[in-house]
DNA sequence: TTGATAAGTGAGTAAGTAATTACATACATC
DNA sequence: GATGTATGTAATTACTTACTCACTTATCAA
């Protein structure tokens, strides 16, 4: 019943996602927190020293996923095309895992409460793009993608494009696979960008 | 200084999505607009039974927009790619005069409150990218874009670079022209999607 | 000019909000 | 087994929220 602070900022954290999630970042009140936990509203304050603080471990949980997925990812394979592909396959899968995610980017703890949160995920979104960014100019210079694209535009494209099936599943009946689906407009996007051979 | 009811009303829906856009849709409170438009919190309430209803009329006055701008748009052109950049630079003009817009479709009024008008906006969602396949499959048919690829994957495609520039503008700083730099990577893709010729 | 009607006010209420306080108790360490 | 510390509680705080109601007053038609 009793747990470490340690475990017990981690389950705060767990559980403000969740509740994110299912009422929406904004309704996540200390109070609703405590109870999701079964502890009571006070003892939220002995972990975290106000609500601004808990949204900050918050978003440095997120962070350290995202972060830790693209590592993953880039470690993973060797030919840019197939990191390009493990890269997006990893986006889909955090935000498949925490669904609160795309609400959070234009919560308002996150854009008017908290400026440094805000910097915080643009600058997650930033490096995402630059990720694959440089993946895309590799497979220029190897030829296997078209050459006559400015890079950045592909790699902007390209998260366009998790961003637009994201939010469609986000808003939707989430009645598709994310990571599927995906992954799917993934493959047509890179068709559209490779090279013309015959 | 006292106004008739219908203009009354059209001034507070203005003035809730310009607080919407300045301090996020969850922080604009009955006070906050009143005090914006210079009465008593207590005259909203001569306009709108509930701040459910005041948010009802917002959405609804964004529909209309947007229903108005996609109908100008597609009788304005004749081909089905002047047609198309138009929708997307209708899109684009009406984000832009309602930067809330991208905010609004992830707010809990939206999302949590009303059930109602979260399916309004889905449905809007859909609509466009309904009107979008549409031109896709009548450019297709018409051999100026590829025909290898899904009519609906192509239509996904530019909905979801309209919500990728969309964010980025959002999020950021907006210190680029959203309509500018959205027509630029319509291009782009538009390139990407033309049937080969040599 | 007058009277009816519609727009706006001032002063409230009840329900919720984050945060604080004094007090209790589980738990590891000696 | 005693004890100090860290985790948790009950009660309460000051504040904000949407909403109500009895009232005033601007506006306009007769």
């Amino acid at each position: 019943m009793r747990k470490s602070a340690e475990r017990r900022k981690a389950e705060i954290v767990t559980v403000v996602l969740a509740l994110a999630d299912r009422i929406g970042p904004d309704r996540v009140t200390t109070g609703a927190v405590a109870t999701a936990i079964g502890v009571t509203q006070a003892a939220l304050f002995r972990h975290f020293p106000t609500k601004a603080a808990l949204w900050q471990a918050v978003a440095e949980h997120v962070a350290e996923g995202l972060a830790a997925a693209w590592e993953d990812a880039l470690s993973r394979g060797d030919g840019p095309i197939v990191r390009l592909r493990a890269l997006i396959a990893a986006q889909f899968a955090q935000i498949a895992a925490t669904p609160a995610l795309p609400m959070l980017l234009f919560s308002r703890e996150l854009n008017v409460t908290n400026a440094e949160l805000r910097a915080t995920f643009h600058g997650l979104l930033t490096a995402f793009r630059g990720l694959l960014a440089r993946e895309v100019g590799a497979g220029q210079e190897a030829g296997i993608l078209r050459g006559d694209i400015e890079t950045v535009d592909a790699a902007v494209l390209l998260t366009s494009l998790v961003q637009g099936v994201a939010i469609r599943w986000a808003l939707g009946a989430r009645d598709f696979d994310l990571q599927g689906e995906g992954l799917r407009l993934f493959e047509v996007q890179l068709r559209l960008l490779a090279a013309e051979r015959e």
